[in-house]
DNA sequence: CTGAAAGCGCTTACAG
DNA sequence: CTGAAAGCGCTTACAG
């Protein structure tokens, strides 16, 4: 298109210097005379020159990018991470790349590769469906990782995680502060090969044996991670029972569901039945009532995913963090 | 970090043949023997051997990847156009990058750098206001670029626009049908330095004047583009005036924001005021009463996008391409 | 303060 | 069917 692009080359020929005088005003390393600057300044701004990224960084360490590697981008919960992201990648003058997985492995293996190969300098990742295997392969081979929400950690992978276990505590103690004693669990029908999970149904568990309730497993019910899985899902609770008072979802996309479906059966929320969510995404304070939830603070997640990622890259090690959640109590409960 | 990758030149040594033949394996380019084949295959996986994209790219013509650019990730206007462009991309065995720019001219110029330094093969853009010279400067130093969203043609620059004006026509003329005929708009307060709301506007005007209604300039507010924007904006409409008996609001995130002030001001939706919003986002569905809205498809936009970008690095042209909207209608009006 | 040479990891002609 | 040489656009020692 349009013909060659320019090159260092062209812009040491134009103003009748080596390559190598351009390289070093190009890169600010000094050494010249501010007249030679310029010159030099004046024919890359007139011939448009942009650094050859590629080139630059087939010889140097990196190229001043990170990947960001998302299963599903359509999940309210991720773009605030890729904001929080991007903002500290700019901060550190690093370019974020970003590619979705769609929860694939194969998908995931593409993508790794194609940023390993453009020669990312690292890269944050939320892991598709059992890759930890593949993730540890690319450590091995050079590529620093930061896992999100899985405390994995290997030679060159570090993690960043939300306190999941303890945002489910706090949601499910709150219910229970309030005399509720029959409280159902929604929770993502995958659960028992996904980390996520386990970590909200123990942070359920531990939370009515220190209020002391018992456990039912009538009122645990597996549902697809969407609006009309936690539909379905409390259709199929109120056929078992009708004895709830609480419900505790595993975020809030199944949550609102669930209080959908309440209110078209004449439920009252909370009198009837209480509420509570996970993730705090914006939707909570459109519904009426307004949804009760966890929050995760998906912006400073990012930031401190890039953080980790930086300490990685420079160190060559660095420790996982755990970041604090808290309970956002709103209308529905 | 672990040492140097694995080249080329590392497996070609293990099997005992040259670069080259190495080479010939990796890119199935044929002319080897099927033993020699195997036995590649086998280093390369054992080695653990991925093609470095940037030596690869320096020498082609491209890299396989096509950059999109987009204003605002936390927009939920964008997830699933970038959704839409991921999987037409993929089809097309290219990877997608994607990074933001905040609607800030700078950043723009430094994230197309990135791209351009990266040898990404084009981008698919929503451009920060004002940049369309940056834009065809871009395209004329050899990025094949589609905007979305902005009917702008030049050399190597093509466009994919959903058809707003027609999608604001469809909004006024169903509450014009209905019988309503005191229809306020709620404009994105930026309105006359950024394409999209003109165009919202004239489809305002153009339907009330098809519906034989006069413009009342009193009733057309500007407001922030956010929920908070849309209360503000309502609170500053009822003190104005009470006489409206519908809103058609720039995007359903404003609309959701005037929707939950009416509630609160005791105004019944959508008897005493019918209210439409614009994007159909998810959040229509979720709210009471649930808002009409008009629907863009997003995925087909990104994925449209993606088609007119590939023609464009072909062929070095392609037409510009409008998408139909259509109006969904909910309870609120 | 400035430059000539080598090389990053690959592919593209070209030769056998 | 296979390989030796040149070169993509840059930077890294090294020399003056």
């Amino acid at each position: 298109m349009s013909g060659r692009a320019v090159t260092l080359t062209d812009v040491a020929t134009k103003v009748g210097v080596s390559a190598r005088t351009v390289s070093r005003v190009v890169n600010n390393e000094g050494g010249y005379t501010p007249e030679t600057r310029d010159r030099i300044l004046a024919a890359i701004d007139e011939l448009g020159y942009r650094p050859n990224l590629m080139a630059r960084g087939l010889i140097r360490s990196g190229t001043d990018t990170i990947g960001l590697l998302t299963c599903e981008m359509l999940d309210p919960f991720f773009p605030e991470v890729a904001e929080g992201v991007n903002q500290a990648s700019t901060k550190l003058g690093r370019t974020m790349l970003l590619a979705a997985t769609h929860n694939d492995r194969e998908e995931q293996t593409r993508v790794l590769s194609s940023f390993q190969g453009l020669g990312v300098d690292g890269a944050i990742v939320f892991p598709a469906r059992d890759t930890f295997d593949d993730l540890r392969a690319a450590a091995r081979a050079g590529l620093p990782i930061v896992i999100v929400n899985h405390l994995v950690t290997a030679p060159n992978i570090s993690a960043v995680s939300a306190d999941i276990q303890r945002g489910a505590e706090l949601a499910v103690e709150h219910l229970a502060d309030q005399g509720r004693s029959r409280i159902a669990l929604l929770i993502e029908s995958e659960a028992h090969h996904y980390p996520p999970t386990p970590r909200r149904e123990a942070g359920y568990l531990s939370a009515l044996e220190r209020s002391g309730l018992p456990v039912d497993s009538d009122i645990i019910v597996p549902v697809f991670n969407s609006v009309e899985g936690g539909r379905d899902g409390l259709r199929r609770l109120l056929e078992s029972t009708r004895d709830i008072d609480a419900i505790f979802a595993f975020n809030d996309i199944i949550a609102i569901g669930a209080l959908q479906e309440m209110l078209s059966a004449g439920i009252s929320v909370p009198d009837d039945v209480a509420i509570v969510g996970f993730d705090d995404i914006s939707m909570c304070q459109a519904v009426t009532p307004t949804l009760s939830s966890v929050k995760i603070d998906r912006e400073v997640l990012g930031m401190t995913a890039v953080e980790v990622l930086q300490d990685l890259i420079e160190t060559g090690d660095a420790e996982a963090r755990s970041l604090p959640v808290e309970l956002v109590v709103r209308d529905s409960s």
